[in-house]
DNA sequence: GTTAGCATGTAAGGAGTTACATGATTTT
DNA sequence: AAAATCATGTAACTCCTTACATGCTAAC
């Protein structure tokens, strides 16, 4: 028992129910809004996570309230169990690859605010630097190639370049922001250090707003 | 027999053996350079499927030129047969979500070059649209909510949103390109089509270099 | 009263990855 | 002669999708 489900579902899943109790259709909607420029979810993976989930004891099925018909009962609504919470902060706490690669990188960013300053500051370093090595790794190739490329592929690759490079540029200001917010002394606890995260990214986007200076 | 590898791989392999041939290892090198931006290969699916092209007469082993030792080879270099070339151009003449889906689009634009213009035209509109029902689906979902989200979530929504937005940008510039080329009356045969999109192309980055009145 | 959307599930399978295993060849 | 990297392959597995099946409930 307690199959690690090592998929990005769970950690959404989990993610979820933390704020709220839901049952699966719902669920499956709120992802899919949540997540829809980057991916989404189908009913086929959600159900069976949501079983596996139950098995596991880090979800259960919430009371109806009384005066439903008893025996009678379409919507399963789920919550967190005390395990589950802890599941939760456990897979938010793990700074690594799975936190940072193309698939994950949105879930856990999506739940930043009930990860560890710390953690958060970690992950956004190591998507920042995942995507450099890109960079780093398809320039230095494109370089030793000596055979000139038709204007498709040359277009594809610009277009690509472009993209990870604005990335890292949104990582940068994220992770400028990260550090404006702790470096304050005061404000070690929970509330305060919210509301410092709030101005902090709203500085961001307004600098972000900017036309840009760039190179 | 022949049996249809529905995947991307077959399309990504086949039409870079159509350039040149190529052996497994550096093949992959190729693909990690062309398509580095958006996805990796591993060898565990390259060899299979390798294997799988060679079982359908897609693919043979090319000659070892003649001074080599016999019996000794380490370097297996595949070729396209003619019914490789055959089965490559009928992946490209595709013209639907295969061709136009996250996973897929970036692998067919790559070989354009290879692809009728009307074609391409239909799979740029197709991305197009597919992006642009997201970014429907995603607005309204989010209208309907009356909850309002945390800092960190709606910097993900505002930055995934701004990407899908610039990728439809990006496809317009692509698709007036496309029809300015193809609109000229003369030139059907293919050495001229060529030099007509190569300068719609470099007339489309020339406009998305200048800083955009956004809005 | 029938379409449309809500709600839950399952079985089969696709398209890859990871980790391992092995050996040749080049570089240091 | 050691280390790096070139080169080929396989078995087991993962995570998710597709297609199907079913029934309830609201709107028109």
């Amino acid at each position: 028992m307690t199959g690690s489900r090592g998929g990005v579902l769970e950690l959404a899943v989990l993610g979820s129910l933390h704020e709220t109790p839901l049952h699966g259709y719902e669920l499956r909607k709120r992802l899919n809004t949540l997540l829809g420029m980057f991916r989404a979810f189908s009913y086929g993976s959600l159900y069976p996570c949501l079983r596996g989930l139950l098995n596991d004891g880090l979800i259960v099925e919430e009371e109806p309230p009384a005066e439903t018909v008893l025996g009678r009962r379409s919507k399963i609504v789920y919550k967190l169990t005390a395990e589950g919470k802890e599941r939760l902060q456990e897979l938010l706490t793990q700074a690594g690859p799975s936190a940072w690669e193309d698939e994950s990188f949105g879930i856990h960013f999506a739940f930043f605010r009930h990860t560890e300053a710390e953690v958060r500051l970690r992950i956004l370093e190591g998507r920042r630097s995942r995507l450099e090595e890109r960079l780093e790794g398809v320039r230095t190739a494109l370089a030793r190639t000596r055979e000139r490329l038709d204007s498709y592929t040359l277009e594809l690759q610009r277009h690509g370049l472009e993209s990870v490079e604005r990335e890292v540029r949104w990582l940068n200001e994220l992770i400028d922001s990260e550090r404006r917010s702790t470096a304050t002394p005061r404000a070690e606890e929970e509330g305060a250090a919210d509301s410092d995260q709030q101005q902090a990214l709203q500085e961001a986007s307004e600098r972000a707003e900017r036309p840009e200076s760039d190179k």
